[in-house]
This record gives C-alpha cells, sequence and structure tokens, in this order.
RNA sequence: GUGGGUGUAGCUCAGGUGGUUAGAGCACCAGAUUGUGGCUCUGGGGGUCGCCGGUUCGAGUCCGGUCAUCCACCCCA
C-alpha cells in the first residue's frame, strides 16, 4: 500500500496553488496598506499557550490538539490557530512594554484533530491580522473594512454578522445570570445539558426548536452590555453604515474561543454547505495580560484559506511565454542555448523531443504559450528561427541571436 | 466521537437477477501526402475492480470485516 497523505491533509499543486498563491498576495498586499506588517511564529509551540489562551473548555484544546510530548519531555502542539503565537512574540519581544500600536499580519497551516468535511480539514491554512495597543472602536471598524476589501477584491458575496461580547465588568454578571436562569429550566436537550456547564453562552446558538422555545425567555447579553460597551457596539454599527458596509447584528454570534471579548465578527457564505464562516474575528482585550504581558488591548481576524478559495475563480490565464523545438536532432544544442537565454527573461519550454512541427505547434498551444519558436532545417543551415505568434497568427524568421535581443 | 452515502483507468462514471479476454467519455501519446496549433477522425498505452476473508464449480457483482473518502451532527476558519 503506498503511502498517503495523512487523513484531512492535502497537498498543494497548479492550479490549484497558483490561486492560493494569488489570494496570500493580494491579501497582504491590502493588509499592508492598512498598516500591517508581516510576521512568522512558529507552527509548534508549548501546549500551555494553547490551553491558556484558546480555553480549557473549548472542543479546540480539549479533544483536537495535534499534541504531543518532545525528546527533550516538553508538551507541545502543532498551533490550532494564528492569535496565540503571535500574542505570545508580541510579548516575548517586549512589545507590550514598548507601547504604541503594532499591527501584524500571517498565514501558514493550523491543526485541529477534527473530522473532515467540506470546507474542514486537520491542517487548513488561515491568513490573519492581529493590532495591539489601540483600544478604539476605529480600529475594530478598519479590521472589519480590510476583510470587506479582501473579500471583496475577490467578488465574493458574503453575509457579515456582529455581535458585542461585552467586557469581563458587563460579561461576568451576564453569564451568572444566564446560568442562573439555565438551572432551573426543564427538558433541555442533552447537548444543552452539557453546554450549560462547559459554555453556557453556547445554548443561545442551539438549534432544537425546543430548547429555541425556552431561550425566548433568556436574559439577552445585548440587553445586558455595560454603558461603555453598548456605547461602543453602537458607534461600530454607525461607523459601518457610513462606509456603506451592510450587517446583521446576531446576538447567538459566540465566537467559539475564550479570549474573545467586545465586539465580534464573522463572514459567512452561502455557497459553502455547512461550513459557512470564512472570516472570523474580534477584539481580545484581555489574552496579553492572560498570557503574561502588560494590558494591552488588541483586535484581529483570521480567513480561512480553503473555504475562501472556494468561493472564486481566477480569470483564464492569459497567453504568454515561448515554445522552444526542433525538427532534428542537430537542432536540439541550438534549441536549449536559445531556451537557456529566453528562461533569464521569460517563460521558456523546451521541448527535448524531436517531432513534426504539427506535433510542435500543438504542443505549444498546449501549454498556452504565445511564440513557437522553431528550428528547422533550413533555419539551422542559416542559423535562424521560425516563429509563429499563436495568438495573432502571424509567422516569421528571425536570426538567432535576435530573438533574445528582441524579447 | 456519532450518523448516512460512495469506493471499477490519471479524472467523471457504465457494468439487470453471479458466468469467457472489465467498458465509455475526457485526459495522455502517436498519426491523418512532404514544415503549420485549437475542430474532427484513426490508432495506442494505461485497471492489484480499495484491502482482507467468506459463500460458490465460478465474485467487479452476494455476505462479513477493515481502510479510505464524501456529506451531515458537533465545533469552527
Amino acid at each position: 500500500m503506498a503511502i498517503k497523505a495523512l487523513r484531512g491533509m492535502r497537498d498543494l499543486l497548479p492550479p490549484l496553488s497558483e490561486k492560493y498563491r494569488t489570494f496570500l498576495s493580494r491579501a497582504s498586499q491590502l493588509a499592508e496598506n492598512y498598516g500591517f506588517g508581516y510576521i512568522e511564529t512558529p507552527i509548534v509551540e508549548e501546549s500551555l499557550l494553547f490551553t491558556r489562551s484558546v480555553g480549557e473548555s473549548s472542543d479546540i484544546v480539549g479533544k483536537e490538539m495535534y499534541e504531543f510530548v518532545d525528546k527533550g519531555g516538553h508538551r507541545v502542539a502543532l498551533r490550532p490557530e494564528g492569535t496565540a503565537g503571535v500574542v505570545r512574540a508580541f510579548i516575548e519581544q517586549k512589545l507590550d512594554r514598548q507601547g504604541g500600536v503594532h499591527r501584524f499580519f500571517y498565514h501558514g497551516p493550523m491543526f485541529r484533530y477534527e473530522r473532515p468535511q467540506r470546507g474542514r480539514f486537520r491542517e487548513f491554512h488561515q491568513f490573519g491580522v492581529e493590532s495591539f495597543g489601540e483600544k478604539s472602536v476605529y480600529e475594530d471598524a478598519s479590521i472589519i473594512l480590510l476583510a470587506r476589501e479582501i473579500v471583496e477584491s475577490f467578488g465574493i458575496g458574503y453575509t457579515l454578522k456582529i455581535n458585542s461580547l461585552g467586557c469581563p465588568r458587563c460579561m461576568g454578571p451576564y453569564r451568572q445570570r444566564l446560568v442562573e436562569f439555565l438551572s432551573v429550566q426543564e427538558g433541555l436537550c442533552p447537548d444543552c445539558q452539557r453546554r450549560r456547564l462547559t459554555n453556557p453562552i453556547r445554548v443561545l446558538d442551539c438549534k432544537e426548536e425546543s430548547c429555541q422555545e425556552i431561550y425566548r425567555e433568556a436574559p439577552k447579553l445585548l440587553e445586558n452590555l455595560c454603558d461603555q460597551c453598548a456605547k461602543e457596539f453602537r458607534e461600530l454599527q454607525e461607523i459601518l453604515d457610513t462606509e456603506g458596509l451592510r450587517y446583521e447584528v446576531d446576538p447567538h454570534l459566540v465566537r467559539g474561543l475564550d479570549y474573545y471579548t467586545g465586539s465580534a465578527f464573522e463572514f459567512v457564505s452561502g455557497d459553502l454547505g455547512a461550513q459557512n464562516a470564512i472570516v472570523g474575528g474580534g477584539r481580545y482585550d484581555n489574552l496579553v495580560e492572560l498570557l503574561g504581558g502588560r494590558p494591552t488591548p488588541a483586535v484581529g481576524f483570521a480567513i480561512g484559506i480553503e473555504r475562501i478559495l472556494e468561493l472564486f475563480e481566477l480569470p483564464p490565464r492569459e497567453r504568454r511565454g515561448y515554445y522552444i523545438g526542433t525538427l532534428l536532432p542537430e537542432g536540439l544544442r541550438p534549441a536549449l542555448h536559445l531556451a537557456t537565454q529566453i528562461r533569464r527573461r521569460e517563460v521558456g519550454h523546451l521541448e527535448v523531443k524531436v517531432k513534426s512541427l504539427r506535433a510542435h505547434l500543438k504542443g505549444a498551444d498546449k501549454l498556452n504559450l504565445r511564440y513557437a519558436v522553431i528550428i528547422g532545417e533550413d533555419e539551422l543551415r542559416k542559423g535562424s528561427v521560425w516563429i509563429k505568434d499563436l495568438e495573432k497568427k502571424e509567422e516569421w524568421r528571425a536570426p538567432l541571436e535576435k530573438v533574445v535581443s528582441e524579447l
């Protein structure tokens, strides 16, 4: 039995790899326009980093981490998400003490040991941004606008959902009230009975009709925000309004990771099946402190690259480059020499099999190359080549040395 | 972790009720009067029928197991 890639892990090769790189370069460019600098952090980190930041209770840490003990006896894990590592680096580089605003973008593989399905893999890739040190809700808005810019630049349709998760001042008491409410309810579905203990906020998201019936009476987070949080959430909406960004306030939008506070948002697509989130993000003002840094407000998002790649097509590639071939064995040396020179500046496909002109043209056409440069008997004798523009259907002859100089 | 669907050529798939050398389309390679591409035509290469076991004179086809994959739940990017 041949060795295959592990379950939920895929190879990336053309033509998909081309799409992948196109996405990355455009997203990176936009992030740079917004003042973000590229950061790379290790794929493997101490397990503790993720259990602390993502949260013990989350599925990601509870059962989805690729975790092992390395040869030095350290408990390490493949990163299940990108934020924790960036925050760790931010603190380790003492940027929290330096003050000011620091903005980073990153991309790379993430790992979660889950059952694969459409849009969900064990190794997947994210493009993310993180902004540190800016408390203003205008930063939240800027980040949402950056995500919008990226998504729209590929012509992708989406729905933006936003919510506020409040701050410790309002979330703590709210959670308390919700737990009290839940503790006296009868007839919750098994899932909700479990969530009631592990992650009470999540019950509001339950798809069971009977549960939703019950939750109609439950205390609402948005009605329990403190004045500050309520004001900021209102302001965020006003900013999005002025920027012409349509959104839905979704009180059930609860980001899955424990570290979120304040505004939360998600871009979802209707064309992806069950895993429909393409961008997820929000504010996490407590995380830096939680991981041992100076208290620093922060906000960011992550884009699921595999998911977003499903939602757009690249325009067809235009014809370009040179095909170099020969009709007789003696032509191979000059053909190789010519190809080598062309390749310094342009795409040059050298066909090393001697074949008929017809076959060469077929090959050049199939490879979507613009010019066929052929060395036949006459050309070999005269030190020239025969060139055909496959697009304009024009053909001519040129001295060997002039081909390159006229590129 | 739970449920359902699917595993036959590189890809998409045909192969009633078991029965000779397992097929098609696409892709690939070669050719269609001598040095002219996309269309068309002809030919060619390529298959442990996922794997293991069972039933049977005989299994791609029936049964069991196993693995893989897809979709959904859960959760999330």
